[in-house]
DNA sequence: CCAAGTTTGTTACGTTATAACAGATCGCGA
DNA sequence: TCGCGATCTGTTATAACGTAACAAACTTGG
């Protein structure tokens, strides 16, 4: 969480320790912000952690039952408002599903690559992108509050296994 | 839909006249590619042309029972598959809703300024921003296949209302 | 007219998300 | 340490969004 990966999460890597350092980043931030990481909260962050790969709200709920901690999807939807207020998680639009963050710290935009095949996302940023966009908003006089940008194609793995 | 308008669809205009011409546009080009804007489909398309406010497919669907025109959810969701398939239409994902199309001509990507408390949305192109994608995505070897921008905030007259 | 392809319309169902409320837990000051 | 307000958890119920599968109607070209 606290600086880029400076892998990409598209190839090859060690993931173990990818997802024990982003956990611990969470707890330092937690520990930093006075935020409570708290039982669902923290399950749910652990599932998103397991891969790079967006998952839906009701799989993450499955997570929680597995758990024993509440089976109703308003349960689900309450951690991942916290982890997605915090920064700790993305919400990607096109798939309704979402990933753990790799990227930043507190919330932040981000580009995502999401490949349609395995449902894997990278994360990247892009200021030149952002001033390009304020720029264009401020011709409409439009006071800009959230940018979602998602490229939705193959990676590398995915492309080549001939989708 | 032959060109970009040449006004800020968040500002007052003449939409009789903005409504008309895309309709007109819709007419030729369906003509020019042989497709075939048929009554579920004008009738999606006139309720979209309406406002450039995002309605959401059940919205649509009251529309299309109104006009006697088929009232299960499938008939919606076929009409606005013709349109989104060639660019008569826009999906905002952030909303889950849909836009007529202000600005291209054939299936076409854009950047949507999306107001969250009117729901009115504002289409700009950015091939500058689009360079930068491909930039980055040649980075992680991904084949972009689509590419989704979606800006939340408040238009002028809403942030002036005070929201 | 006939056959093939496309479009429409229906039933039924699956997935995603939230409202409303009761009970548990936490943090803090008396 | 005891209470008290704030936050968080968990439930029921329901709303909103979307699709599979299939039969009937229409369109187009021979
Ligand atoms: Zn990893
Ligand atoms: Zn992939
Ligand atoms: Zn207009
Ligand atoms: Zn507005």
């Amino acid at each position: 969480m606290t600086e880029a990966p400076s892998f990409d999460v598209f190839q090859p890597h060690d993931h173990r320790r990818c997802r024990k350092e982003a956990l611990a980043a969470v707890l330092a931030e937690c520990s930093a912000r006075k935020l409570r990481l708290t039982p669902p909260r923290r399950c749910v962050l652990e599932a998103l952690l397991e891969e790079h790969r967006a998952m839906t709200a009701y799989e993450l709920l499955d997570r929680l039952r597995e758990a024993g901690l509440g089976s109703q999807p308003p349960v689900v939807y309450r951690a991942l408002d916290f982890l997605l207020a915090n920064g700790f998680a993305h919400r990607i639009e096109r798939l309704s599903a979402f990933v753990a963050c790799t990227h930043g710290e507190g919330a932040h935009e981000a580009v995502f690559l999401v490949c349609r095949a395995c449902r894997q996302v990278a994360e990247a940023s892009l200021p030149a992108l952002a001033r390009n966009l304020e720029a264009e908003a401020s011709e409409h006089a439009f006071r800009v509050e959230r940018v979602a940008i998602e490229v939705e194609g193959l990676c590398a793995r995915c492309a080549g296994a001939g989708a």
